[in-house]
DNA sequence: TTAATAGTGTCTTTCAGACACTATGTC
DNA sequence: GACATAGTGTCTGAAAGACACTATTAA
C-alpha cells in the first residue's frame, strides 16, 4: 500500500484559501454591490467593518471552487441560478493578518427583485451599496483588500459589457429593450444611441419576443427574454477605445 | 492495490495551493509550450508523466502569487522579464490525489532564443512541445488535469490575440512587420491580410522603427520594436466572430 | 389633441477584407 | 533582367454613431 503522506510542515506552510464574491444588481437606477458587515466584536480580523461576502473554502462541503462560490451566494441572497464568473485570484503574505492567504474572486449578476438578504452566520448585517457612475467602488473603505478586489471585479464587468450581453443578467426574466439599454448605460456610465443599440441586440439574436407588453402611461413596449442562458458575444465593442 | 490515504492536510481543512504555468513560445514556425517530466519513481503522483511546470506556493519565499509564478518560470527557463498573465484558478477535491487542491494558472510568452531549459529539482526532463494548428493542446495526455489547464490557457491566448499585441511578446526585441504578422498567424491558426494588418499595427502605435534592417536574399525589411512594455488593445477584433 | 415613450430609416464614419499595385534588395 | 519579399493604394462591405422621423398608447 502506497501512502502519500503530506508532511505536516508542508501542510502548515500552505496558504489559507478563501472565495470572495462581488454580487451586483441594479437598484434605484444605479449599479449596487452586496456588502456584509463583519461581527462587531470577535477574534476575527476587521470586526464591524464592511466587506464582500466570502470566506474559507470548506473542503468537506465544497466539491470545487464554483460550488463554494455558489454556496456563499446562496447563504447571503437565497439565489441559486445566476450569472457567476471568476475574476481572478489575489494572494500574498499580508492581505490577511491570520497568514499568507489567497482569495478567489468571483462576480455575480442578478435581478434585485430576486433577492432576500440574509445576514446569516458570520455577518452582523447585509446591505446593497450603490456604486457611483465611473467610481471604482463604494463610498467607504472595505475590510482586508476588498476595496481593490471590488475595483477589479468592476473593471472586468465594465470591460465585458462593451461586447457581451452581461447586463441582461441584471434584469428580471422579461424586459423591454429600453430597460435593457438602460442596464447597459448604468453599468457603462454613459448614454448609448437607441437605434444602434437595438440593431446590435437584434442582429446578435440575443433576445426573443414574448407575447406580452409592458403598459405604462404611454405607448406599451414589447417584452423580450433571453434566447440563451449563456452570455452572447458581440462582434465589436460599443465604441472604439483608442 | 494502490490506495491514497485520506491526506493529512484534511485535518487542517484547507486546500493545497499550487501555481502552474503554460509557457508559450514560437519555434520552428509553430506555437510550442514548455513541458516538464515528473520524476520517474518517487512518492509524488504521476511519476514519469509530462506536465506544465509548477508546484506549491512557498509561503516563506514567495511574497505573492505573481512572485511565485516568476520564481517557477525562472527555475525552468532562466527568463525573468516576460509577459505573464493569470488565466484563472481551478480547484476541487479530485484533481490531486494528495487532497483538495487549487491551482492558479498563468501563461507566459517569450522569444524562444531567450530560453535555456533547465530541468532543475523536481523534474526529470524539460522540452518544448509543439501545438498543432487549432489543437487544444499537445499530442499527449498530461499529468493531473494539466491537459485541461493548457486548453484554457490556449483559449485565453488565442482570444486575446484577436484584439491585443500579445504575439509581439513571442518575438525577440527587434522584429520585422512580416515576422510580427507571422506570429499572429501562428497563434490564430489562420492567415491575415497584409495590408489590413499593417494599417492596424501602425494605427495602434504599437511599434517604432529602429535604424536597422533585416537583410535576406531580397528586399531588406525595416526592423521595429515595441513602443510600450505593456500590451496594446486594438479597437476591434481581426474578424467579427458572429 | 397632447405628452411620452416605442420603434424605424437614412446618412455618415470607421475600419477590416480583398487584391492589385509599386519598391527595393539579391542573384 | 528575373525573382522574391517589402510595403502601399484603392475599392468594397459591415457595423456603429448621429439624428430625424413615424407609431401607439394613456390621459
Amino acid at each position: 500500500m502506497l501512502e502519500y503522506t503530506v508532511n505536516v510542515t508542508s501542510a502548515y506552510k500552505n496558504p489559507l484559501v478563501t472565495v470572495d464574491i462581488a454580487i451586483f444588481t441594479v437598484r434605484d437606477d444605479a449599479l449596487a454591490v452586496l456588502l456584509v458587515q463583519r461581527p462587531p466584536s470577535s477574534d476575527d480580523p476587521h470586526p464591524g467593518e464592511w466587506a464582500l461576502p466570502g470566506g474559507f473554502v470548506d473542503i468537506e462541503r465544497d466539491t470545487d471552487l464554483l460550488a463554494c462560490a455558489r454556496r456563499k451566494l446562496k447563504e447571503k441572497t437565497g439565489v441559486v441560478t445566476t450569472y457567476l464568473e471568476q475574476v481572478g485570484a489575489w494572494g500574498n503574505r499580508k492581505r490577511d493578518p491570520r497568514g499568507w492567504s489567497v482569495t478567489q474572486v468571483y462576480f455575480a449578476l442578478m435581478p434585485s427583485m430576486d433577492v432576500e438578504l440574509r445576514a446569516g452566520a458570520n455577518a452582523a448585517d447585509v446591505r446593497w451599496a450603490p456604486i457611483e457612475d465611473g467610481a471604482t467602488g463604494v463610498g467607504e473603505r472595505l475590510a482586508f483588500d476588498h476595496s481593490n478586489l471590488l475595483a477589479f471585479a468592476l473593471e472586468r464587468l465594465r470591460g465585458k459589457v462593451e461586447y457581451t450581453s452581461l447586463p441582461a443578467f441584471l434584469l428580471p426574466e422579461e424586459f423591454t429593450l429600453s430597460e435593457l439599454q438602460r442596464a447597459y448605460e448604468i453599468v457603462l456610465g454613459r448614454p448609448l444611441e437607441k437605434s444602434a443599440f437595438r440593431t446590435r441586440v437584434s442582429d446578435a439574436g440575443l433576445v426573443e419576443k414574448v407575447p406580452r407588453k409592458r403598459r405604462t402611461t404611454n405607448r406599451p413596449a414589447q417584452l423580450y427574454r433571453l434566447k440563451e442562458r449563456a452570455p452572447v458575444y458581440f462582434p465589436r465593442t460599443f465604441s472604439p477605445r483608442s
